[in-house]
DNA sequence: CCAATAAGTGTTTTT
DNA sequence: CACTTATTGG
């Protein structure tokens, strides 16, 4: 049954001609909050449904997981029923078609994917090997270098060759670094596009198969694309010209990461005969918020240059706010959100936008002390956590019994007796000469270990019987090293691999989530964490089972490794609390292709955004403009920008100047409050750990034994905290509190903090105080160290 | 081998 | 500060 849809009605002229234009390759410029989602969305639909294009017909590349779910969703919603279409980001596609394809490209099917992480420790691994220095040779700086190799489809010799790198260190560290991924049937996050592209190259017949399917291919974001993947995109549509890019070089914010603006550029180059659709109204935001975030993105230059313009009305002004420091900052946030809450907003039309994740514990903190709902998104991103990627690790050795990241990972977690050396050992006796870690099982057995055991007492000359320490010793692939074991480890290393086969059993014979909770228990690992008390990571390890029992649901015919494939490309389950009425704290990459009434952009100082490792290069600071650009053009109604004078960060205050991106937006659009009080707002003092707001309000002052001191304003209470061991902890003031209903208007009251004072005004759980000095403050009973006085 | 402690260190954004 | 790495002592 075919829903009808009427384009017409559902579009303004621009987007209709973007949907239906089919007849050459198609670039469609939008600007922010243009209609770019439902462009692509009724594009797919008038493609399904008026050209004749199965669904299986169409590729739909999205930037994020989440961006793909959406997606799909609505194209389901737009056409009235489910179809089974593509819409996934590069790397998941890449995924899907390098397993689903495994022969074109030679490649094992069941490999496993390394993330970042993992990928930092096998550079660290082999820098170790090559006795290097990690404080000069600095393993981030070769992984980042791997990286945009990568994204350059450059196999080490060819970085090395065409001058990408002219370090013959990085040349050395790359090679060796995919022989590894290679030997241990291993692919990143680079690999995936780039074996992808190498296998099309390559394999003809494969990339026929490809673009037989492919009939049409839309691609989202299109600035934010990488060289590899531009060539993926090149491969599959060239000549046919079957495509359409949507995309907008102001909001291309991924440079660090490969990502080349000038793809959206050469695309008509490419493309030679592309239509170009530019998208202009502006259906998000009130003028002045438009106009403010142009005046912006204007002293870019060389873009391809937009005119977005709003029907919307004028709109308020934009408000600026400078702090004392960050903890003053996130209380200027609170009261705003407490008064735009009487102004009848929700805690779900607000957002708080920062540079950088750090940033986010100033309004954790305040937040909570407040009671102000919040969603934290992507600080510790979900799959990130250590005993996340834990299970993951035992999952993936299960799957791929060569990935030695996932090996050193899990052996000693829980403790099993099995330490470096032994750790060593098996690898060496296993992995690296390429025999899965199950076949350790063969040569652990009792008739093996005694013939074994004679070889390596002849060849290591020494008494047999008498001296049973060595065990087993050979000659390594690669290292021409002799590795010993001692016998006395016998029982952990087979106890260890006997776990693991009898995990890989479970996987094959349990249902998924049974097997889940076989491999919670079996590997001791919540025992483990149970006994050490580590309440959080138990919670997170249910979460965890939550995310996979939904996902069978999803997905009933798919596999444990199809689960982990996934999973190893998402960045969070993000589920929990979405939709919830809670003030969203997210950065301002995360930020990207939302949208929200009301917008807080903190941190608006040099240093911080423009980030100071962001600035040394022209084009470094011009995608810092578009990113606060992106950020800008999210509010619909009202945009705070804020920013501090003092900052705690990395541990000490520093002093900053505001961002030169204030400075760019006209005077009279950007107003300043300068009447803030934030004694005005309740917060109470005293009740955080280790003077993370006393800094605001007292002084600090150290002793000589390092003990750092606190001292509140009227110098009534002390707190110190120490770093010597077994003396950690807060005196803090008296933790007395008054009820509710023990307080009456008029009384007589001592503030822990403040002295002494009468309550002027009550309101549930809420006082106002009049202090003797006439300051009037309000607090949060359950949290204020009151008490009468007598 | 491993837990506990001490010392050292580098600070961004993420598929 | 939050994290990693090195050292120590059982």
């Amino acid at each position: 049954m075919k829903t009808l849809i009427d384009y017409k009605k559902e579009l303004n002229p621009p987007q209709l001609e973007a949907v239906k234009y089919t007849e050459s390759p198609l670039l469609v410029l939008a600007g922010a909050g243009s209609g770019k989602t439902r462009v692509i969305t009724y594009k797919i639909a008038y493609l399904i449904n008026e050209c004749g294009i199965t669904p299986e017909g169409i590729l739909a590349v999205t930037f994020t997981n989440k961006a793909a779910n959406e997606m799909k969703e609505r194209v389901e919603k737009v056409i009235g029923r489910e179809v089974d279409i593509w819409v996934r980001t590069f790397h998941s596609s890449a995924v899907r078609i390098l397993r689903g394809m495994a022969g074109f490209f030679d490649i094992d099917p069941s490999f496993t994917i390394v993330d970042a992480d993992d990928q930092l420790s096998i550079v660290k691994l082999i820098i170790k090997e090559m006795g290097l220095d990690q404080d000069i040779y600095r393993p981030q700086k070769y992984a980042y270098l791997i990286e945009r190799a990568k994204d350059r489809l450059l196999f080490p010799r060819e970085a090395f060759d065409s001058g990408f790198s002219t370090d013959p260190l990085f040349y050395e560290i790359y090679e060796k670094y995919q022989n590894k991924l290679e030997n241990e049937n291993l692919l990143d996050f680079g690999d995936l596009i780039f074996r992808l592209v190498r296998g099309l190259k390559k394999n003809q017949s494969a990339l026929k198969v490809l673009k037989e399917r492919f009939k049409y291919v839309l691609i989202d974001e299109f600035q934010d694309t990488n060289h590899a993947q531009y060539e993926l995109v090149k491969l599959l549509c060239l000549p046919r010209g079957n495509i359409c890019v949507v995309g907008d070089d102001d909001q291309s914010i991924y440079g660090f990461r490969g990502a080349r603006i000038e793809n959206i550029y050469n695309f008509l180059k490419d493309f030679p005969n592309a239509k170009v659709v530019k998208l202009e109204q502006n259906y998000r935001s009130y003028r002045k918020i438009l106009s403010a975030s142009s005046s912006v993105i204007d002293k870019n230059p060389g873009r391809m240059g937009k005119k977005l313009f709003t029907r919307k009305g004028e709109g308020e002004n934009l408000v600026f706010f400078r702090a004392g420091d960050d903890f003053e900052e996130a209380i200027y946030v609170a009261s705003q959100i407490r008064k735009l809450r009487n102004d009848g907003y929700r805690y779900s039309d607000i957002a708080v936008f920062y540079r950088m994740n750090a940033q986010s514990r100033a309004f954790e903190v305040i937040f909570n002390r407040l009671q102000i709902p919040y969603r934290l998104v992507g600080s510790v991103r979900f799959y990130d956590r250590e005993e996340i990627k834990d299970i993951f690790g035992y999952l993936k050795i299960l799957i791929n019994p060569y990935d030695e990241v996932s090996i050193r990972r899990i052996a000693s977690k829980p403790p099993r007796g099995i330490g470096e050396k032994t750790l060593d050992w098996i690898l060496k006796s296993t992995v690296y000469r390429g025999i899965p870690i199950f076949a350790l099982k063969s040569i652990t057995s009792e008739e093996e270990n005694s013939k074994k055991n004679a070889e390596d007492a002849y060849s290591n000359n020494l008494s047999s019987g008498k001296d049973e320490s060595f065990r087993y010793s050979g000659d390594f692939v690669g290292t021409g090293e002799k590795v010993t074991i001692p016998v006395s480890k016998k029982k952990q290393v087979c106890g260890f691999i006997n776990l693991l086969l009898e995990l890989r059993t479970a996987m094959s014979e349990l249902p998924p989530t049974e097997f889940i909770k076989e491999l919670y228990l079996k590997s001791g690992y919540l025992d483990w964490l149970r006994k050490n008390n580590k309440i959080e990571k138990i919670r997170n390890l249910e979460e965890l089972y939550n995310a996979i029992e939904e996902y069978f649901k999803t997905y009933p015919e798919a596999r444990i490794e199809d689960y982990v494939n996934d999973a190893s490309l998402y960045q969070s389950i993000d589920e929990a609390g979405e939709g919830a009425d809670a003030v969203l704290l997210i950065t301002l990459h995360n930020a990207k292709g939302l949208e929200f009434p009301v917008v807080f952009m903190v941190g608006m100082e040099a240093g911080i955004f423009p980030h100071y490792l962001s600035s040394d290069t022209i084009a470094e600071l011009e995608e810092e403009r578009r990113l606060c650009y992106v950020g800008m053009t999210r509010a619909m109604e009202k945009l705070f920008m804020t920013a501090a004078k003092r900052r705690k960060l990395f541990g000490r205050t520093v002093e900053r100047d505001v961002s030169c991106f204030i400075r760019d937006i006209p005077p009279e659009l950007l107003e300043e409050d300068s009447h803030f009080d934030p004694y005005e707002v309740g917060i109470v003092y005293g009740d955080y750990s280790f003077g993370d707001y006393q800094n605001t309000l007292g002084t600090k002052k150290e002793s000589l034994n390092s003990d750092v001191t606190y001292y509140t304003r009227k110098n009534r209470i002390k707190m110190t905290y120490s770093d010597k061991p077994g003396k950690s902890g807060v005196e803090t003031i008296s933790k007395k509190t008054l009820k509710p209903e023990e307080v009456e208007v008029g009384d007589r009251v001592i503030h822990g903090v403040y002295g002494s004072g009468r309550v002027w005004k009550k309101d549930g759980d809420v006082v106002l105080i009049e202090f003797d000095d006439g300051k009037k403050m309000s607090f949060i009973l359950k949290y204020a160290p009151l008490e009468k006085e007598n």
